[in-house]
DNA sequence: TATTGTTATACTCTATAACTATA
DNA sequence: TATAGTTATAGAGTATAACAATA
């Protein structure tokens, strides 16, 4: 392995984090959300009404984060709490008709950004480098 | 450009971001640092003593932010702050030896975390890999 | 007038611990 | 006993606005 490369190869992989991380946090600040709010309604529309528990643990954030996080989505309107059918100690928290279109929108927002940066992708073979990202997820899971 | 292929690569970015960003988080964490307070160690190991002004405007974060964020590091004995020569409005923020020390530090875990994520890295050519990522780079700050 | 940094204030995100209601 | 969620409390990180000292 060459040192100096892979140095070199980090340090983009770092800035690159940081350029996405903010892009996307803009992103959803045009629709009153953010990094750590975003993903809930992701979670719900992906499998559905699920209880506080279930998204804490999914999300792994503590039960007092999730507590906070869908009082805010509940006062601004994109998620509701019901009462669970069999446990009356849990909640259901579920999508609003305005949270399902914001998760809408916010899958076109992604389609977008994934154009903007690998449309033109042109002469780097897109398999290998989504091989390349693939490993790196994969010893960082280790 | 392959439409799901992209999408798959903007996907695994994204995770990776997360993991990455999580990794260096608890590295800091081991030496008392945090992913806001240890990029001001850097600059000023970088580019040597600077004001206040100047580390808000390098880490574009605000005046008031980089006031609390000096506070804590100067309480942790990190840096110190001292009257510029020139300007008597303006303070400069300075490494303690126990910040050089640090900051030597955070590049050998850099170092190591260098190995773990491209040591055997193999077959991916990694020079078009990081083509890759810079080509990505580009297009975020564009 | 403009700039540097602080104080005042406030919001988001995060966590642990104690507690209530239920299982 | 154990679990779901809230209240109480705390700390980090972020921002804007008003202000003092200096340029």
């Amino acid at each position: 392995m060459n040192e100096k490369a892979s140095a070199e190869a980090l340090n983009r992989l770092i800035q690159l984090s940081v350029l996405l991380n903010r892009n996307l946090s803009e992103g959803l600040e045009g629709h009153g959300l953010s990094l750590s709010r975003a993903p809930v309604l992701w979670m719900i529309s992906a499998s559905g009404p699920q209880t506080q528990r279930q998204l804490a643990d999914a999300l792994r954030v503590s039960a007092r984060n999730i507590t906070g996080l869908v009082d805010s989505l509940v006062s601004d309107g994109f998620v509701t709490r019901s009462t669970h059918p069999r446990d009356r100690r849990a909640l259901l928290v579920a999508l609003t008709p305005h949270g399902k279109e914001t998760v809408a929108q916010l899958a076109l927002d992604r389609q977008q950004l994934t154009r903007g940066l690998f449309g033109e992708w042109g002469g780097i073979d897109l398999a290998s480098f989504t091989q390349g990202l693939d490993r790196l997820v994969g010893k960082l899971r280790a």
